[in-house]
DNA sequence: GAGTGGTCTAGACCACCCT
DNA sequence: GGGTGGTCTAGACCACTCC
């Protein structure tokens, strides 16, 4: 007599594993808050090396499902939350993937002292002067953000000799000035009287708004910019 | 005559690597468009095994930054995108984390044929009929988002049994139902009569809202919810 | 102290894709 | 056809943490 099945097939890529572990844990076979087997139980159980269970394990873990511990084991988390990844294209890239002719004008340029609520997300002194770069994008002619943004030439001297009135200033940045981090805001704003005439909507309209600040390497805030969306705009994401 | 430094101290964790190729590609070492040297050359200079190379050069990929190709080797990706990861917590612990006392009422809940556009995002026949879930969660007593959910009993039957009124269907869902896909759309919308009234602010107010749809392994469709945020509510995002 | 996951290594084979 | 990344393996050592 046997006391375990010997006739199971092979599980020996990391996505096998993967994937036998995700069922497992979808049809319940382990419960929110037990501990998994080892790692090398799990191995001779699927037939591959240890690394391949880890491997999978790890994914597993990075998406929030499992929890993983030195000496505690793997355990299944009890309240998993979602995790999203998104990606961030270019405006022009935005535009024509939804298979719109793009356009890009820039509205004004200027060197001055950005307001307090600028200065402050950025940490900068209260004397620094940055580059402003106001701008719409299109899509078929019609309006489809509108970018404000502030750059801090002290980072990225290189700016000062670029005019934008071509090349937006969010591709140039991509091109030119590696970053290395940042934070995103996203909220629902009613339009102002200035952002309604370049919108060309009605003031108090919900404008959906986007506000990204970046850094580099050495921690120095890059640029500061807020992008209004034309009323209509609607954000995907996969999960 | 040492045609090659041999002082260079040896990288030998894959950290070690994704760190200082990050450090190349930032002081552009290896410029946009270009081609790495191939894992085995990179090994041999850092002292390591290709496989801690691979290790790093996959993670770097992953994030953008990176395209490889069987035959093509390694290339520095010349217009990277941001991407950022988020995760969406349970709506109490949202409130929890901004140090705000939790609260939650049901407003209703009723079986009931939903609209169309919910039928059609969910793919389900004309005569399906939903359970539909109306509640309000608070911060420190003050409303905080406006649920409206549409729950698929035909895969989930067990919602049938529970009355939502103590526990939100938000938390219940994720205890009880395995989740493996969805969408998330986000926009900014005027409040109606009815949804500025449940968030005690005016019609015609910018709200912020969300709107998700879930997936169980087989590809149905569990449920669709759609969150309104009292106005002012901001969505932070690192990158 | 001991058991668990985290990682490195050296070698091997394979899949893909460019030439 | 041949060169590249993608992956697996078996073994080893280490780091962390629980007992």
């Amino acid at each position: 007599m046997m006391t375990k099945p010997l006739k199971q097939p092979r599980i020996n890529t990391w996505q096998g594993v993967h994937a036998e572990v995700l069922r497992r844990l979808n049809a319940r076979v382990w419960k929110p808050g037990e501990l998994l087997p080892h790692e090398v139980e799990l191995a001779a159980e699927f037939g591959c090396a240890r690394s391949t269970v880890n491997r999978a394990l790890q994914l597993i873990a990075e998406d929030g499902l499992l929890e993983r511990k030195r000496r505690g084991g793997t355990r299944v988390v009890v309240n998993p939350e979602h995790k999203a990844t998104f990606s961030i294209p270019v405006i022009r890239v935005q535009v024509q993937q939804r298979g719109s002719a793009y356009g890009y004008k820039l509205l004004d340029r200027q060197i001055k002292r950005p307001p307090k609520r600028v200065r402050e997300t950025m940490s900068l002194e209260n004397k620094a002067k940055l580059l402003q770069i106001r701008a719409i994008h299109t899509a078929d002619s019609r309006v489809y953000v509108l970018e404000n943004r502030w750059l801090n030439l002290a980072v990225v001297p290189a700016a000062a000799d670029i005019d934008f009135s071509e090349q937006s200033s969010n591709e140039w940045l991509v091109e030119h000035v590696p970053v290395s981090g940042g934070a995103l805001t996203l909220s629902a704003e009613a339009a102002d009287e200035q952002q309604a005439a370049a919108l060309e909507c009605s003031p108090g309209a919900a404008v959906f708004t986007g506000e990204r600040i970046t850094y580099n390497a050495k921690g120095a805030a890059i640029t500061w910019v807020e992008l209004v969306y034309a009323p209509g705009y609607r954000m995907n994401i996969e999960l």
